[in-house]
DNA sequence: TACGGAACTTTGAACGTTCAAGCCCTAAGA
DNA sequence: TCTTAGGGCTTGAACGTTCAAAGTTCCGTA
């Protein structure tokens, strides 16, 4: 059992008052100097941490970051948010803030844990992912001014959209793919995405069909969609390889959508490149040619975002409203 | 700004004082039954919510469980934690809890971290995930007699090993991969594991090794060791087929290593089955033969045995000490 | 009718921190 | 010398909850 050490404790062994303990700590322009440094090093030689939920208190403010955790197993794009998330910890602890979970089964009950966690450990701010059209979280959010940052953009385009958000260039991406594979001499290049009404998967859809038109290479017929999935990316590459014999490589949404292509290509008897999104571990095993996400950066953007939303609402009057497009890289391998 | 219900609104929105409110939920049997009730529709009609941080003043438990979250994407059973946590963190909401975030690169730097959030956030209990010989956090812990599980067994012989754990049984689960081999036929079966030393990999080959003794086959010889990851199992894998040309099937520590295996496997021109460990989404993906673990269990078996170790102190002077090690089971897939 | 006691409810205090207001001392200006 | 200003520090109060103790009501029994 460690003994606590609370600021009365250092207020005594430094001579000083409770106050006086606490400026040194929030506001050191206000303690002299000479009191400052033996404050400091009183508290040093204690051991002393603020108590948080004495301080949060009396400041209203808990320190805490919530955010959901999906199931992950089960897609292949699971250990993304993994990834994301331990940069987000990482970040947000440097800013001294700590990350909390939740799990919530769709907006509804997201909602609804938003309004559970708010009236009790009161975190000081949300971080969404996964946005979608017409993301009801982030209305909600938004009504009640609730500081948040979404990883992903606001697909909609309703005007409330006007929020932090932090992503990832989707349509670069696939668009790198796609010129990397123009580069290789690849003509026609076929593209298996997901149906259209995503946001997500219609920004990186948009990158492939932006290198093909620039090209005035012919796109149309050449493109599939499909749910996400190994035997889903299969068919369809199946079929888009049937369909067209001049067609020799394929960008797919997913890496999940590629390792299916990558087999549909393997078992078709002609060479067909492939690249995925996402360059999960699978893409690196696999070697297949992926397009890599920044998510440590990613979620460094988020906890400077939401740090600025939370430490300066300097200006009132304007909403802050920083938003962050990070650039993803291309990871060539053997596949592409 | 979600105006703030206190127990005050309640009490008197409910005419009866503050301390009954709190009674009525946290000690509902010491309040007449009618009491009870009419509060309780007051909660509900204005929605009130316990602040956690005051609570936590009071009662000194901040229901909340701190873990690590690792980097993840680097390896290929990066998964395995991200569906832990989220499994660990529907079970603790549940159970009232809720699960903070940290990071750490090592034993030192976590056991600094655990002195830092003690200090401050107060968490409950900590998870401590990737034990190893000589854990010196789970010691640290201990001295200090604060709550916390090992997802994984204490892999030493120390006696102040004794502490709550919930484990998988890696021994059965290879025996299983093993069996389900011989049962196929199989007879010269190989092992690729990694070097001798680590608690989970010994554990993992005795289950191999025991399934053979049983047969009266032969063992020796047919053991690699290596660093974990595709390349080292691809080399181990060719090593051991070449070394031995009765060699049928191989079984491996990790997926990573049984996709290096299925490589080697495939380019040596004898069928050869492979199976691996952790049933990630590769193995998934390329129809690995995989062990795999009940990580949705073993993080509710976490929390029980927390809640066990938290709420019912019932009997201080013995330990909590109970343990949970749950069976994997074999997903069978074309590889083997 | 009064009394004992069980059942239920209320009241004061405390958890550790920071805000707001106050106090004290020194130095500068009148 | 007296006043004023302000830097530096201290003190009282409050955040919302639960513990501990004290109060109230009600009922059965003497």
């Amino acid at each position: 059992m460690a003994e606590k050490v609370t600021i009365m404790d250092v207020a005594r062994a430094a001579g000083v008052s409770r106050q006086t303990v606490s400026n040194a700590l929030n506001s050191p322009e206000v303690v002299r100097d000479e009191t400052r440094r033996h404050v400091l090093e009183v508290i040093e030689r204690l051991g002393y941490r603020a108590n948080q939920a004495a301080r949060q208190m009396r400041t209203g403010r808990s320190r805490l970051i919530a955010i959901r955790i999906d199931p992950g197993g089960d897609g292949i794009s699971g250990s993304v948010l993994d990834t994301f998330l331990h940069g987000l910890t990482e970040t947000a602890a440097r800013a001294g803030y700590r990350v909390m979970l939740y799990t919530a089964a769709d907006d509804r009950t997201e909602i609804a844990t938003f309004e559970e966690l708010l009236g009790s450990f009161e975190p000081d701010a949300f971080v969404l992912t996964a946005t979608h059209h017409d993301d009801m979280r982030a209305s909600w959010l938004l009504e009640r001014r609730l500081p948040f940052v979404a990883f992903g953009r606001p697909w909609s385009e309703l005007p409330d959209a006007r929020h932090p958000w932090v992503d990832v260039d989707g349509a670069a991406g696939t668009e790198a793919a796609t010129r990397h594979l123009l580069a290789t001499g690849h003509r026609r290049i076929g593209f298996v995405g997901w149906p259209p009404g995503s946001g997500v998967g219609d920004d990186r859809r948009a990158g492939w069909a932006r290198a093909i038109a620039a090209r005035d290479l012919p796109a149309d017929a050449l493109s599939r969609a499909v749910e996400d999935g190994i035997e889903n990316g299969d068919r369809a590459a199946r079929d888009l390889i049937e369909a067209d014999p001049g067609v020799t490589a394929l960008v797919c949404a997913s890496d999940s959508l590629a390792l299916g292509a990558l087999n549909a290509a393997g078992s078709s008897g002609r060479p067909v490149a492939v690249t995925g999104f996402d360059d999960t571990p699978v893409a690196r095993a696999v070697g297949l040619t992926s397009v890599h996400q920044p998510l440590g950066e990613a979620a460094a953007a988020c906890v400077n975002l939401l740090a600025r939303a939370l430490n300066g609402p300097d200006d009132p009057g304007r909403e802050t409203e920083g938003h962050v497009l990070l650039q993803p890289s291309l990871m060539v391998r053997r596949s592409g």
